[in-house]
DNA sequence: TACTAGATCGGCT
DNA sequence: GCCGATCTAGTAG
């Protein structure tokens, strides 16, 4: 059992390193999610990132919009878009302003509250076994299963409402480095990043 | 297991 | 109009 109380908040130096870096300091790492002082977490299995140069995938590719102001802000802050019109997927801002750099989280493995997870994703606190894995193994998953929505727009990381906990005794996991998921342009870029053998990565 | 369609919105090419 | 940093339910094998 996690006991989230030992572990400390990232400060804003953590958020301030390159995308790459930071889309792999962040394996391992607890994502939190406060819904009046219910503490919803994970921790961080799977990333990708996105960067301001010569990444066709990226949102920021082709300038700022009214979508995607909030990834030309400066580094610390939670960028959820929706896809398809009707999921949403969660971000790490990275980069000064206006460079338009962020991390998508992927997957978390669940920790804490796992039964209002279970509510918020399926409507009910029991879990079948399937459905466990299923709960936060992709990118619109976690967001559902942590209530995150265009509403958390812009949070900043370094406030109560969403936050991410430092990890400990994490030294000895092996992290593998790879080409994105589910995008058409600029496959080849190796910016995935996730825990090995870890049953929550969406994908092998 | 493997493929397919459908859901449904906003920002462009 | 078209398409996407996705997920689910359905069908076929």
């Amino acid at each position: 059992m996690v006991d989230l109380s030992k572990h400390i908040k990232l400060t804003s130096n953590f958020y301030k390193r390159k995308t790459e870096l930071l889309a792999k300091d962040l394996l391992g790492k607890i994502l939190v999610r406060n819904i009046s002082n219910k503490l919803l977490a994970g921790r961080i299995v799977e990333t990708e990132a996105y960067l301001s140069n010569n990444d066709e995938a990226s949102h920021s590719f082709r300038g700022k919009s009214n979508r995607n102001k909030v990834m030309f802000n400066s580094f610390g802050l939670l960028y959820v878009y929706q896809i398809y019109g009707i999921h949403f997927c969660c971000n790490v801002v990275t980069g000064n302003v206006d460079e338009g750099s962020a991390v998508l989280i992927r997957a978390i493995d669940p920790i804490k509250n796992i039964e209002t997870m279970s509510l918020n994703r399926f409507g009910e606190t029991t879990l079948s076994h399937k459905n466990l894995v299923n709960l936060t193994n992709g990118p619109a998953k976690l967001c559902q299963a942590l209530a995150i929505n265009l509403n958390e727009n812009g949070t900043n990381l370094l406030g109560d409402e969403i936050y991410i906990l430092d990890s400990h005794n994490i030294s000895n996991i092996k992290i593998v480095q790879t080409t994105r998921i589910g995008i058409t342009k600029s496959k080849e870029l190796r910016l995935r990043f996730y825990i090995k053998d870890n049953s929550f990565v969406s994908k092998k």
